[in-house]
DNA sequence: GTACTTGTTGAACG
DNA sequence: TCGTTCAACAAGTA
């Protein structure tokens, strides 16, 4: 599913395909996934395209600006005869389009097409005033971006502090504390950072912030790096079919053998997810 | 039919 | 009011 690293995959492909395009048309084949009025979109241009945590944002003339959220089975597919990017992984965004789960359609002026799809409806799309943008609650109360300078350690620690009691997973999923981090990524880091996942944080030494610190930035950098946690077919920003073996460490691998130490992965409950983590790796 | 999956929100708890 | 937990929601898979 698209977490973080998947959004900015995305952002990246966009980025270099539709700034400057004009919107020509847009279809909203489900309603209630398009929130706003649609047809304020004809003619403008495409400014900038931006992300904050999961959401991405592309700025358009008029003050406007369309925001996305993938939720758990969004794609935004581009296509210009032959290039598309992507978000969840299925075979189907190699096949057809628009097909069954084609919400929203983006035509531009020189014909390319963007689609938007999710299978189960949890995503949307959204059309709002640059002001709206910034009053959004969406976007404010969210903690700093992982990846952008201003985060540090220190900063982390700070902000985790603010929710002492909690096992760490839990808290690191706290998106005041740091923007972004879903669930798969949050056991990735514990175990990049040997931080047994049910560790409280007021627990945790300072030599545990830094490493998980540390550990986030390693779990998304390699997300990115993969275009994404996925274990599913995917394809990449210029149509080539990929396949990734499951490049997590601990996420979903319940019963397999770590990958370091060769001891089996446990899954419990934490904060009603499922979390995994490495007995061994991460001792409490 | 049931359990499970996600991020976000708002209710409910002590 | 607070810190925290939990149910609900969207819809599809196994």
């Amino acid at each position: 599913m698209p977490e973080l690293p998947e959004v900015e995959t995305i952002r990246l492909g966009l980025q270099k395909k539709i700034v400057g395009l004009k919107i020509k048309d847009i279809e909203v084949l489900s309603p209630r996934t398009f929130q706003g009025g649609a047809k304020l979109v004809h003619d403008k241009k495409i400014l900038k395209i931006w992300r904050k945590a999961k959401i991405l944002g592309i700025d358009l003339t008029g003050n406007l600006t369309l925001l996305f959220h993938l939720k758990m089975t969004g794609q935004l597919i581009y296509d210009n005869g032959k290039r598309i990017v992507g978000g969840h992984p299925t075979l189907d965004m190699v096949g057809e389009l628009p097909n069954k789960s084609t919400r929203v359609i983006f035509i531009f002026s020189d014909n390319s097409k963007l689609y938007f799809n999710d299978q189960r409806r949890f995503g949307w799309v959204k059309l709002a005033t640059n002001k709206e943008v910034g009053d959004s609650k969406l976007l404010r109360g969210l903690g700093p971006e992982p990846l952008e300078r201003p985060f540090n350690w220190k900063v982390l620690k700070g902000n985790l502090l603010k929710r002492k009691n909690m096992p760490i997973k839990v808290a690191l999923m706290d998106q005041s504390v740091v923007s972004g981090i879903g669930n798969i990524y949050a056991s990735e880091a514990c175990f990049n950072a040997k931080i047994n996942p049910q560790l409280k944080v007021k627990e945790l030494s300072d030599k545990q912030f830094k490493k998980l610190h540390q550990g986030i930035i390693r779990s998304l950098k390699d997300g990115i790096k993969y275009g994404g946690a996925t274990r599913a077919h995917f394809v990449d920003s210029e149509g080539h079919k990929g396949y990734f073996l499951d490049y997590a460490y601990v996420y979903g691998r319940d019963k397999h053998p770590c990958k370091v130490c060769g001891t089996e992965i446990k899954k419990i409950q934490l904060g009603g997810r499922g979390t995994y983590f490495c007995p061994k790796c991460q001792k409490l």
